[in-house]
RNA sequence: GAGGCUGUAGCUCAAAGGCAGAGCGCCACACUGUGGAUGUGGAUGUUGAGGGUUCGAAACCGUCCAGCCUCCCCA
């Protein structure tokens, strides 16, 4: 009680306790389940990165506002790596002739990116990439929304909570051209749409007018953002959703006009994920097609196609559908009690049966009173509770209490392992 | 980087310038070989930090720190 002050974390820095530690591991384990099951190989780079391989994209706002960088001892400038795909680019240019294309790599680990913490967003997060490398066609982009929609799937996150929203860069920028808006207004521009949900339509047309274009041009853009069909004038979007059907994931996915990425380095495909049932806004994750992804790390030009997701947003998005429990998770399934201090052999040589036999097995650390050590059972969510005292030592038997429906009965020692894993299993 | 809100017991929050409280949780007992439920009793605070105003500050003022929300950006 002396020293009271706790020293503090480092800001928008991750803690797990074991609730959120149980869900940033259900959230790779679904990971990993969508991702094998298109057969993608797991892979990682280094946490660490020279700030060189970021300044490849100058005058991102990524690299220069975002980025944890410092100088190591040697004055080198290191960079906790913000984002994989640089990376996965030099990595790939580095055997770029002993892999074999199409390439099917993700994986799983931390980032992080100097900002505000804010709801969904932290200093420091998981994130899921998957990228397939080597191949561009409109079947390539469809089985990557397809690995994102079986994540959705299997996190139990339905169609009818989600939707993955695409659209196609080259459609657009024809849309653009056909309006007659000038090339060099068109960042502008894509930078407008991707932010007209979160302004009202009076201020965004005054936004859209004061980047130059005429009133014309503007409710021309306007019918082009209202059409859902638009796809249909696209050979890639039809082709890519006729994969999507074919893929059986169409139920996921939407056409939308609106969806464009701020990042410059997406060609074709772009897509995004949204919770359409939630309070969460934020994309669950995007992605889309990029050309010359080695070009700048110096190796051959290869297209792609991939996406990535935070943990951040989608944790929140299950915990608030009720799919993960924000609960401690309860790996054991039986307490060992010590009835006193002379039973210490007897309950320890139990538990070493029960874990020999593969049964979770807490084993209490000193012989406090039962009642403790049964509530502490319970807290614990274990399912049995092993009592020895002298009777049952002297009889070579141990007292095994269900707490599921509170029976009890005694146990010959060389039956006590079968005798749970039965209560655990029936089928045995 | 810009703006706003908040900070009181382990947790959620009251107290609006005048004795720091409740619920939940925790501990003990009822029940000295048995959990959840119930009852009774108990412990717990530098009111985020350090200053100022005041006879008197959890409250008012400015500084710092932290958290939350929005913008920017994005997973």
């Amino acid at each position: 009680m002396a020293e009271k002050k706790l020293i503090q974390g480092v800001k928008g820095a991750r803690e797990f306790y074991p609730a959120e530690m149980a869900l940033r591991n259900y959230i790779y384990d679904k990971a990993r389940q969508a991702s094998e099951l298109y057969g993608f190989l797991e892979w990682d780079g280094p946490f660490l990165e020279t700030i060189d391989l970021y300044a490849a994209k100058s005058g991102d706002e990524l690299v220069k506002e975002q980025a944890f960088v410092f100088a190591d001892r040697g004055g080198d400038l290191i960079t906790l790596r913000p984002e994989l795909t640089p990376t996965l680019a030099r990595m790939v240019a580095q055997k770029q002739n002993e892999l074999s294309y199409p390439l099917r790599w993700w994986s799983f680990g931390p980032f992080w990116r100097y900002e505000r913490p804010q709801r969904g967003r932290s200093r420091e997060f998981f994130q899921w990439n998957v990228d397939m490398v080597g191949v561009n066609s409109p079947e390539a982009d469809a089985e990557l929304i397809a690995v994102a929609a079986t994540f959705l799937r299997l996190s139990g996150l339905g169609p009818d909570k989600t939707s993955i929203l695409v659209n196609n860069r080259k459609l657009m920028d024809q849309q653009f051209s056909d309006l007659g808006i000038e090339p060099e207004k068109r960042l502008a521009i894509s930078n407008a749409v991707d932010r007209r949900t979160k302004m009202e339509p009076d201020k965004w047309d005054a936004y859209v007018l004061e980047i130059g274009l005429t009133a014309q041009q503007l409710s021309g853009l306007k019918a082009v953002l209202g059409n859902y069909d638009l796809w249909k004038s696209s050979e890639e979007m039809v082709r890519l959703m006729a994969a999507l059907v074919s893929l059986g994931v169409s139920e996921y996915v939407k056409f939308d006009p609106n969806i464009m990425r701020g990042l410059l380095y997406y060609t074709g495909t772009v897509f995004e994920a949204f919770d359409t049932s939630g309070s969460v806004k934020r994309a669950i994750f995007g992605g889309g097609r990029y050309d010359n992804l080695l070009k700048e790390v110096g190796g051959d030009p290869l297209s792609g196609v991939g996406f990535a997701m935070g943990d951040v947003v989608v944790g929140l998005i299950l915990r608030e559908a009720g799919l993960v429990a924000a609960e401690d998770p309860a790996p054991a399934k039986v307490l060992v009690t010590i009835f006193n201090s002379e039973t210490y052999p007897a309950a320890a040589a139990s538990s070493a049966l029960l874990r020999k036999a593969g049964i979770n097995t807490l084993l209490s650390p000193e012989a406090t009173k039962l009642q403790k050590q049964f509530k502490f059972a319970d807290k614990a969510k274990v399912r049995f509770v092993v009592v020895q005292g002298p009777d049952e030592i002297a009889a070579n038997v141990a007292s095994v209490k269900d707490l599921q429906n509170a029976t009890q009965v005694q146990v010959p020692l060389a039956d006590l392992a079968r005798h749970i894993a039965q209560g655990l299993d029936p089928i045995l």
